[in-house]
DNA sequence: AGCTAACATGAGATCGGGTCTCAATATTAT
DNA sequence: ATAATATTGAGACCCGATCTCATGTTAGCT
């Protein structure tokens, strides 16, 4: 069930998984969810994301490495991939002498429905 | 007490503040620290940086705008400015309607120092 | 100096995500 | 059918950060 559930969206927290599953199983608990979630993360079906307060699983089936712009109005998460800038990151590491194992860039801002 | 030794340091974690000062005044609270630390990041003279799970406030007196690398060996931060990416930033975000008002780029990986 | 109103402090309670525990339940293998 | 193993849910617990409130400190008046 919650592996179905969470493949059939993008990104969602795990307390709004809890309140998806709740109603059609009103004893399910969130120590389940985290935990499953976690399974999908060891797996790589799932990557945790930390936007706000809440930890995002992103479902990351059939995708390739991406970063994010987030609406701070709406919510709304916009991924997007640009190896441009992956490669000036490499760059800028390379030129202190650092190795880049992971990185993380997010863009917020006001997304294009917000704006009317 | 606090806003001098907070000036002393580049990046500082409440937690540290709060261990540097109470060797010299025993009863300081930690919610004297968090309180100062907001007024300093409101008036903007700090800026929260979020790497870890503990908030980092970042010295951000006489800098520019900047980036973060982070050594997830030895815990070093090195702050790197790059408009080539601020750029190419702005450009995807104007391709998908997007106004970013803040960003966060954080290069994670192993510095010169720990490869040694 | 004396008085008061306004503000800052520290100890500990509280909050909020997330994890852990453990008894109960479900699954699997024999 | 039985025993061994794994999963579940309720609630306790953890940790960083914030809030509360009684006490201390400071500033502005006279």
């Amino acid at each position: 069930m919650i592996l179905d559930a969470f493949l059939s969206m993008e990104h969602v927290t795990a307390e709004h998984l809890y309140r998806m599953l709740s109603r059609h199983k009103p004893h399910i608990g969130l120590a389940t969810i985290y935990r499953t979630l976690n399974l999908l993360c060891d797996s790589g079906i799932a990557q945790e994301r930390h936007f706000g307060s809440q930890t995002h699983y992103d479902n990351v089936v059939n995708k390739r490495h991406h970063d994010h712009m987030i609406c701070t109005q709406c919510g709304a998460i916009v991924e997007f991939e640009n190896c441009d800038i992956e490669h000036l990151q490499e760059e800028v590491a390379a030129r202190h002498g650092f190795t880049i194992t992971t990185h993380k860039l997010e863009l917020y801002g006001i997304c294009s429905n917000c704006k009317n």
